[in-house]
DNA sequence: GTGAAAGCGCTAACAA
DNA sequence: TTGTTAGCGCTTTCAC
């Protein structure tokens, strides 16, 4: 027949709106959309339905977001837009609504989260670069107020001391945000301070773009002079020039689990917060080449 | 004080639930994100929330969509998926809530819509081309099921007119898709059909980037021998190699301006309905240049 | 088992 | 003006 129950009627009654806030920074950043897919696949898959706001990276915005979903009495949020040492940590908390992580987590708070294994994937892009041959390797870090930023400059770290290769303060430049221009800015500085790199790791690839900015500017050409690896095989990667030689993360994989884990703590509340590590993997393209001759002798 | 106000316990009560639900086929189609910022922004400015829900073009998916909005008593509707003669049409009128198209529109209906100027932008690329010196132009149309694909091909034919090109039947023919694959597929039939082009006008940036795959499996070079052009001006068209010329699309203001006309449509449900048509803009970039000797003799 | 009634948080209509 | 009450569509309780 023509009936279709009110689930706004229902959830005034139950307390469950079947509803579940979802926080990014930004939509319109083509990481995010294979995310926010994965989480609505499932959402819907289990009667839920999501709402979701962009922040652009802003505390207030996020604050007032959080407030409209709070308002429209969500049942669950997803947060993909977490800094460390959430400032909204205790907001969330007195919502008392369960919230789950995505791609970034927090400092401490105990709140359940689904992340890329970010030390390994780092890992995986400085062995390729060893692997071909180089040994002179910076890296153009991400902010270190996300915890992709800090654990893949720590991964950095520990990847270089592992294959035995020095690690100096100088080929670390952390760039102020995940953006094409703050990796160029952050290139400039990396190649004045190790003027003899051979291969840069940008923690993602946005920053990698911003490498090739900078490269291109000092007429310096890739993969022939610098190799350049990124972080999140973001869509048409492959079509960059040079293609990107990046770490594939399972975007749209995280989502689901990230709802899934939020499922579980709405059916469960007692439940303790896991965190779910997903595997990348490493995708070989055009960016990555042997040293050549000039840049080994520096 | 710490008091807010439940919107759905208002809507129950007034039949306003400050709720739109937005239809989109593919979130991870980059050229979907901007729109969506646009409809989103206006929309939570004016106090309402949007859920959105995917399609992938199918009109089962479609349906159960619009259906759970249509449960959650949504104030309104934009949709970014209509088909020419859409065959939902007699739903959303059963339904009785305001809609508002984005970007396609449907043959009839009467449904307020904001829609790029199809015609002038595919002008715009034909007389770029032309004024580089090409005469044998080719166009990988899009699906012609979608006004966008019927616009730009019923475009291409006027403008090559106007020129006083020849507009030959084997000139023209369109993809099954807007999809990668889909265009490399027209664009080797077309090849095949009019070998002596020596430019491609595609209907999209991702039928311009199969015409790139194209192009290359024939060992061709962009823009030497084949000179190609796109439409919408996706992020990262810049990135491409060779980076795409092509015709900017105010993808977030045509988001904005839907939902616009749909607040306005909510206030006033007597309004008939407008069409709202933004002007695109040429974006020269790397994909073009004056035809080459070789092909110009065909 | 089946059926009636109360109440979730709000607003609109009405009474004072 | 201000205060009270009925009822939106549903679920849950409680009576039968």
């Amino acid at each position: 027949m023509g009936y279709t129950p009110d689930p706004a009627a229902a959830g005034l009654r139950t307390r469950r709106t079947h509803t579940v806030g979802i926080l990014i920074p930004d939509i319109a950043n083509p990481f995010f959309p294979p995310i926010l897919r994965g989480i609505e696949s499932v959402l819907t898959e289990a009667g839920y339905t999501a709402i979701s706001a962009n922040t652009d990276n802003d505390a207030d915005r996020a604050r007032d977001a959080l407030d409209r979903f709070a308002a429209r009495r969500v049942d669950g949020l997803v947060l993909a837009t977490a800094v460390r040492g959430e400032p909204l940590l205790a907001r969330l908390r007195a919502l008392g609504v369960p919230a789950v992580l995505v791609n970034r987590t927090v400092g401490a708070g105990g709140i359940p989260a689904v992340l890329s294994d970010d030390a390994a994937g780092i890992g995986l892009a400085v062995n390729h670069l060893a692997d071909l041959g180089h040994a002179a390797i910076g890296h153009v870090a991400g902010p270190q107020r996300y915890s992709t930023g800090a654990a893949r400059r720590a991964g950095f770290h520990t990847a270089l001391k592992a294959r035995g290769l020095p690690a100096r303060r100088e080929s670390i430049v952390s760039a102020r945000s995940y953006e094409i221009a703050a990796g160029a800015r952050a290139a400039r500085t990396l190649l004045d301070a190790f003027p003899k790199l051979t291969a840069i790791v940008a923690a993602n690839d946005l920053l990698a773009l911003g490498c090739y900015d900078e490269l291109k500017r000092r007429r310096l050409a890739c993969p022939r002079d610098v190799s350049v690896t990124g972080f999140n095989d973001m869509p048409f990667a492959d079509r960059f020039a040079p293609p990107l030689t990046t770490v594939r993360v399972p975007h749209r994989m995280m989502g689901g689990e990230a709802a899934r884990l939020l499922l579980e703590a709405i059916a469960n509340p007692g439940t303790p917060a896991r965190e779910i590590r997903l595997a990348p993997e490493l995708v070989v393209r055009g960016s990555t080449a042997p040293p050549a001759r000039r840049s080994l002798k520096g």
